[in-house]
DNA sequence: AATGAATGAGCCTTCATTCAT
DNA sequence: GATGAATGAAGGCTCATTCAT
């Protein structure tokens, strides 16, 4: 951190990583955001509506976000953590081949299935990130997370006896693939169509157990 | 037709189908357009700025289009289809198995290297049209065709016995992989490390051949 | 008719009062412009509707009439020509009081029911008067039109023995008076609601021949 | 009212009703565009002008005002408002048949000699409303409370002893009738000829008392 | 710590008009 | 006589951001 960067800091209290309370509101407004963002995507969200939906005024939500972008990008991590989190905990509590198997695919449909319009916006942003400069941090880093996840989840899935043609050895490829279902039948869901969803928890099975 | 109804359509010429003089325009705009819209993405685009590049007044654009929606989904098309047209082409031409893995292999990473800010596009509008309906009809026809060649190329690489873990009765599972890769390696390109996307080329063969 | 403008009606020959069969392209152009002008009122309308209803290209419009103004003028003062012209008749054709009585109400109310969409215009026109010059002329010369015709129903009235608290020494007032209840009615009846007109057309009876 | 619905009417001020700050910036606001409206009517206003008349940005306009046509209606509103207001003023403050006549044939006259420009904007909204279902609520109000403030005169002209052809059972038909004359003598005025003020003003009297 | 007020650049869209053919 | 193409000024509206209090 510069010295310029420490002042600025000092002088102004919200950037201080370590308040509690800053911090404390800072997580209320991302999950207002979150709302908002859920219901109406990246390209079509303003501060105004935001500020309404947390019950603060316009200024406020500047006080503890330099801009825009901090705030989008601070949501996103914040939602995603979260996911991410909560797929850990289903693999860690796993002690056999079909359950380890069932918690994992249970989430990623229930994922698509209710949350579809939140999930989203890990697309948006991630389109975003490819123009934007400013959001490849964000999307780097979740992304070596999930992947991460995705590799934890493979070698259970061998230690406990599985295989199938996910290979522990990439698991980038594995979520990759994982991913693109994932996004396809997010898409085909919010059009209405559960088909794609259907088909893909019977894939997660057969890949995993080749029968 | 009568009389009234053929000068209706006369009148915005934009609107009829046939006319090859109004069509090369519109692609000519079109063109323009994504060359601009390679740069600064579909967030950031605007109509003054597409009306200077192609050097003509922003009355001209929307005398050839109606809305914004409409040039956006437009050029998405033209360009999509171009890839997918040379695309096939390549699958069609090859004789030998090591030439049409070589052929596609080829098209994909070029597309990647080389023309990476206009492939951009296609995950930006993407992720438009999981809030936006009017860009999924162009999404959805765009990723059927893709599907279809994807199918076409493994049922090539099949008959001329190639094979590997790809299988012909499943094109959409390829098509996810492959888009995924595409896209990661492509975020990777963006960011200035072009080391993902030379993984990817080994992986293509050996995913192909394998050993 | 100054030397110039006599040249320049030379040489455009739109221009030339003794045309008929450009008199007739202008006629049947207004007729189309009015039927539009009905829809949606002066403020809304726009020159390439205009062109599409009546069959021709944008810049047949302009070439028969040198701008929108002048276009528009000829449109009022076609359809309220034709309103008085009828008017008239109706008015010379009766020979009993309660004949021209009737006809006349029935004129008036007829109108109001049945061209309520058309008659708008004259309102809305004769307000843009207030601030535009250039229709002026017209809404004085129809008004003076208005006048003398209402004049001539009120002459007859007496001549016929009816009498009622109409003096056929103020025809301006008396003018003034149904087209203040014209006006209303036509409010109300394009609201929807049409007891101003039943209330109108009984007072219309009893104003002229007092019980 | 919870808090979060106290701050969401708190973030838009200009939706409150009762906070006599931003009321009073509003009226400050829609009195420059009256006097801007006054020179150019409906048809030729916009929203620069109006912000650069009061000396704020166009922004600001847009804080206070949801659309144009808001601001619009308001103006109308509350300059009638002001009108019938004064003239009701005059007319209780009247305690002879001579003083109200001349307290109401004076306001009316002077009206349209002095602020004609400002009453065009009247006769400009009415002819809106014939088209623009937005403009109605207003202009039915505005009308009902002219026709009531008429009814008022009337009344008191008979309770004072006068008479003449008013009756005080049709204030209706009063209120079109003067309407009628205001808006010709307006007309005229604003073209430059004041003889049919002086005509009007004349027969005010006679009308009242007959000779 | 929080907010209300104000900003002004920027965007999409409309439309009368011009002109070469 | 008629048209298709192009224009460009103008307009309404949105919105992130700033700042005094």
């Amino acid at each position: 951190m510069t010295s310029k960067a420490a002042n600025i800091a000092a002088l102004h209290p919200a950037r201080r990583a370590g308040s509690d309370k800053q911090n404390e509101k800072k997580r209320e407004l991302a999950l207002h955001t979150l709302s908002a963002l859920a219901e109406v995507g990246f390209a079509r969200i303003n501060l105004r509506d935001i500020a309404a939906r947390s019950g603060v005024s316009l200024g406020t939500i500047h006080y503890y976000f330099d801009d825009k972008t901090e705030l989008l990008s601070y949501c996103v991590r914040l939602y995603k953590d979260d996911f991410i989190g909560r797929l850990a905990e289903r693999i860690e509590s796993a002690s056999t081949l079909d359950d380890l198997l069932e918690q994992f695919s249970d989430a990623l449909v229930r994922a698509v299935d209710e949350d579809a319009h939140t999930h989203r916006l890990w697309y948006d942003i991630r389109a975003q990130a490819l123009f934007d400069e400013a959001f490849r941090p964000v999307v780097n880093d979740l992304e070596e997370q999930l992947t991460a996840i995705v590799g934890r989840f493979v070698e259970k899935v061998e230690a406990l006896g599985g295989g199938g043609i996910f290979s522990p050895a990439d698991p980038l490829s594995v979520y990759l693939m994982l991913d693109g279902w994932f996004r396809y039948c997010l898409q085909q869901r919010v059009a209405g169509d559960k088909r794609a969803l259907t088909e893909w928890k019977r894939r997660l099975a057969s890949l995993i157990r080749p029968h």
